[in-house]
DNA sequence: AAAATATTTGCAATGCAATTGCATTTTTAT
DNA sequence: ATAAAAATGCAATTGCATTGCAAATATTTT
């Protein structure tokens, strides 16, 4: 018998270990991004670097994307549906300056720029500051 | 007597000291951002902590902007014409993944966002990586 | 089942860049 | 000239990502 969790991370070639499995389903359970601290936290008393070198093979294995929100600490978050191979999560993200978490917009997508001349573009990074809809005045 | 360039710091409210000087004359003559490393380069023996502390009353006073280009580094890049108070320095910024340079887009401004409902924007960082104009095969 | 191999895990250590504390020097005001 | 304020230089700290390596666990081969 195969659970969902494992099947998940078997649907994407990795290996269902006691560790990563405890890790998807905290990764499912919040629905905002999060930073090797918050799952070390977690997780407790695991080991941090375990923990991180699962989301890198969760990463590399196209099961969660990794998000630069630009407060200098990663942030996961499960991807919608990329490949093993290649991802392609082009959404914007959000940084509430009230609550601190970061959000993926995954139906808001990165507009197309016009770039100067010469200028050839492979990848974005949108970022947007503000307050979340649960941080309304 | 008073230079173009004590000029340019004393309208923002800096005082004109010799190394605030050379860090602006440098920054003047580069056309991409720089970091820390850069100028501290540039500026040898001059020791890092002071330029570090240049460059944040440059941002605080709206002569230089702050650039998070994803690379863990920061950069900085004179501003167009900011306020002493105020930044508005909406631009795009370009990573070049060959030269490793960034540069300020200043004509290229970033488009509006559709936010989700109840999500209140403040600022926005986009940076766009790819290849520059100098870098093409 | 036992031995050999490959993978995963845990701990220690490293590296890198931002940031702060504090004493010293320099500048500005009295 | 003296006192106050600002700028500088050095040392130390912090906070993160990242790697080396040995121990533990799982997988494959005999
Ligand atoms: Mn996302
Ligand atoms: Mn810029
Ligand atoms: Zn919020
Ligand atoms: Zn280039």
């Amino acid at each position: 018998m195969t659970t969902l969790l494992e099947q998940r991370l078997t649907d994407h070639r990795i290996k269902p270990t006691a560790m990563r499995l405890l890790v998807l389903e905290y990764l499912l359970s919040r629905q905002s991004a999060l930073g090797l601290s918050d799952i070390e936290k977690a997780m407790a008393p695991a080991d941090r670097i375990t923990i991180y070198r699962t989301l890198k093979t969760f990463e590399q294995n196209g099961l969660v994307h990794l998000i630069d929100d630009g407060t200098g600490v990663h942030k996961y978050a499960l991807c919608d549906n990329c490949d093993p191979a290649e991802h392609h999560d082009t959404h914007v993200h959000f940084y509430c300056t009230v609550c601190k978490e970061t959000y993926c917009l995954p139906d808001t997508k990165i507009p197309d720029i016009g770039l100067p001349a010469g200028f050839i573009l492979s990848e974005m990074n949108l970022i947007v500051k503000g307050h979340c809809d649960k941080c309304r005045l």
